[in-house]
RNA sequence: GCUGGAGUAGCUCAGUUGGUAGAGCAACUGAUUCGUAAUCAGUAGGUCAGGGGUUCAAAUCCCCUCUUUAGCUCCA
């Protein structure tokens, strides 16, 4: 006799050894047949293990992140099974859950078409109608090598060859597709019943440059063909909001071929990125920021110096000025560090808090350039602070403050990540530990969660990333905060204690945009070019009805233009329609017509972006609307 | 950088098996002076990304380069 305890402390007893399965039937019939896996103390199980002790038990469907693992999993099975039938030399390599639906590499001698995507999706509605039962079976190594051998899946082999000694070898079964599998896998492929194959690209194997290029065919699958559909509906929607397509459109920035990767910013761009600058001003500037601005290029001996040349060449610019190689900087610290140096410090002025616009330059690999996502020109918002150590808690939970204040402003939602040292960095294992327990107590005092991210940190220190979700759920890295106790270390960093004696500071490394130009990316897909009232290029366009009116309109234009609205007007002999079609594809906020009507009356006719037309308004009432929407203040309050 | 896709007028795109380039919008000119998502007519605009090759003939076939795109790798 044993107990098993349900997700909701419901506990059952049971005499002999159970199946997951028949728990969830016995705790309802909608549950076992929504069922995709189970959570055995914790550990990810199938709905076929069987239970033969005390032990907790959820019951995992689709609507978990763990139901939806498995029957994905499952899916990615069906897709290989559907891939071997069409090409008997294909060799599966590994085919997982991801995210957002699945993938599976597989070695062929050419790549798939769309076309033969089309034929394999045919090929796994077979299978799905087939209803194939899906079985469990484990093998000893030897076996499990021999197996995979006679099968001709030289990957898998290699696979259980790198599997620890003592590990369970596990396959899976449908049909007659046998796969290498720690599960866990749904019971049967009928339960298989919305999926799509969305896309084909190549990817290592072993995610190494130096291996094979396989091919990995991405897909996703749901419960519910309707689900499918939204998920597709989301990734036009996505498409539509695209930030090259935008930025175009808006006149924002443009990439020529004249300079990959490294942005135009057009008028109306310059507005957008000049505004968020502005706010950024501000805000630093209350934070106790003093802003600097350091060179482009400098002396490679100062990169030599701060581990940069030996970390980091492969991404730096070099030019030669009078027979002394100079590098164009890739980070803002090191000029950072030597403004900190021009002058004394003492532990009163501390922490000192400098901030930079720094435009920095990186060679990106040209495959990795995404519009302004991922340029290789970019400005970062820099903040370099120099502190005594007992001020790190205090001073990060500031920095936390600060980047959250700003998230909120766009109404963006975020996560944090804590990253630790990669392999590749430089300072002792002590100073690291150190510098890593302060960030995490920092996240812990206000009550943040994270999730550590191994081995990803900076080469000179742990950080936090910050992650913003946009309103589609894509994640971006924007924010992060550095914990650097080497750069002061090299570069000899002191201020005087109140001992009078010299101390070292702890350097503090942070950005709250990250990029500007990413940032702007972020924010013109987050709001799909309809920018808030305060952010966007034109604010308002006034339309008047025809020539006569245009007195008017200058009259309107100067009213607005003298309460610092972005304004401007459309002259253009053309009907009212078509201007105001141009510019509500241009997402301006208002949209003012002018006419006969409002030129004797002294009002305006408002169109707003959010209400369309709003009728007659008194041009004075206008202008204090937006007067008050616009109020500076209340933009940048806490 | 790697693998696949793509590059035709300012933009969005057509262009059959190789036979010598086209539409809509935008621009320009003229007319229209108009009330809430496209007024009419006309004009101009392209070494078909660049270079090389095959051919009587190449936007179309082949090779190289550049750019771009989906991913991989890397990353703010």
């Amino acid at each position: 006799m044993f107990v098993i305890t349900l997700k909701d402390g419901v506990q059952k007893t049971f005499d002999d050894k159970v199946s997951v399965l028949d728990v969830a039937k016995s705790v309802s019939e909608g549950l076992a047949r929504n069922a995709c896996a189970g959570i055995q103390d914790g550990k990810l199980v199938d709905l076929r293990t069987m239970i033969d002790a005390d032990c907790a038990l959820t019951i995992v469907t689709f609507d978990n992140d763990e139901g939806k693992l498995a029957f994905r999993h499952t899916t990615s099975h069906i897709m290989a099974q559907a891939v071997k039938r069409l090409y008997k030399n294909a060799k599966l390599a590994i085919g997982p859950s991801i995210e957002s639906g699945y993938y599976y590499d597989f070695d062929v001698e050419t790549p798939f078409t769309q076309e033969e995507l089309e034929a394999i999706e045919t090929e796994m509605k077979k299978i799905v109608k087939e209803k194939l039962d899906i079985e469990k079976f484990e093998l000893p190594r030897a076996e499990a090598i021999k197996l995979m051998e006679e099968q001709g899946e030289p990957y898998k082999v290699i696979l259980i060859q790198d599997l620890p000694e003592d590990a369970v070898i596990s396959f899976y079964k449908q049909g007659e597709f046998i796969d290498l599998c720690a599960g866990p896998h749904l019971l049967n492929t009928k339960d298989v019943k919305a999926f799509k194959l969305t896309s084909v690209a190549g990817a290592y194997w072993r995610g190494n440059e130096n291996n094979k290029m396989l091919q990995r065919i991405y897909g996703t699958s749901f419960t519910k063909a309707s689900d499918l559909q939204e998920y597709l509906d989301r990734i036009e929607e996505a498409k539509k909001r695209d930030h090259r397509k935008l930025g175009k459109e808006l006149g924002l920035f443009a990439i020529l071929d004249e300079g990959p990767g490294f942005p135009f910013f057009l008028p109306n761009g310059m507005i957008l990125k000049n505004v968020l600058l502005d706010y950024w001003r501000k805000i630093h500037k209350r934070a106790g920021y003093d802003e600097i601005s350091t060179p482009i290029m400098l002396d490679k001996d100062l990169w030599i110096r701060s581990g940069h040349w030996e970390h980091y060449s492969e991404n730096m610019y070099t030019s030669m000025i009078d027979e002394k190689e100079f590098a164009i900087k890739p980070m803002n610290c090191p000029g950072s560090i030597l403004a900190y140096q021009l002058e004394r410090h003492s532990y009163r002025d501390l922490p000192k808090r400098m901030a930079e616009l720094g435009l920095v330059h990186r060679h990106e690999k040209s495959g990795a350039l995404h519009g302004l996502m991922r340029v290789r020109c970019f400005t970062q918002d820099d903040g370099h602070l120099f502190l005594m150590h007992e001020q790190i808690k205090d001073e990060v939970k500031r920095i936390i403050d600060l980047i959250d204040s700003v998230y909120n402003m766009f109404g963006f939602k975020y996560h944090v990540e804590l990253s630790t040292r990669p392999e590749d960095s430089m300072g002792s294992d002590e100073a690291w530990n150190h510098a890593i327990d302060a960030l995490r107590e920092s996240l812990e005092d206000r009550k943040l969660p994270f999730v550590i991210n191994e081995g990803d940190g900076a080469f000179y220190g742990p950080k936090i990333d910050f992650h913003l979700e946009d309103c589609l759920g894509r994640t971006w890295q924007c924010g992060t905060i550095q914990l650097d106790f080497q750069l002061p270390e090299k570069f000899d960093l002191e201020y005087i204690g109140s001992d009078g004696e010299r101390h070292q500071p702890v350097m503090i490394h942070r950005v709250v945009f990250g990029s500007v130009e990413r940032f702007i990316g972020i924010l013109i897909e987050h709001f799909a070019g309809q920018f808030p009232l305060w952010l966007s290029p034109v604010q308002v366009i006034v339309l008047p009805i025809s020539e006569k009116y245009h007195d008017y309109t200058e009259t309107v234009v100067k009213a607005l233009d003298g309460h610092g609205v972005r304004v401007s007007a459309d002259y253009r002999a053309e009907k009212i329609g078509y201007k105001i079609r141009e510019a509500r594809n241009q997402r301006i906020p208002f949209i003012v017509v002018v006419g006969e009507k409002e030129q004797e009356d002294n009002t305006v006719s408002v169109r707003s972006r959010e209400n369309g037309d709003e009728g007659p308004v008194a041009l004075e009432a206008f202008v204090e609307r937006l007067k008050g929407e616009l109020d500076v203040n209340s933009l940048f309050k806490e």
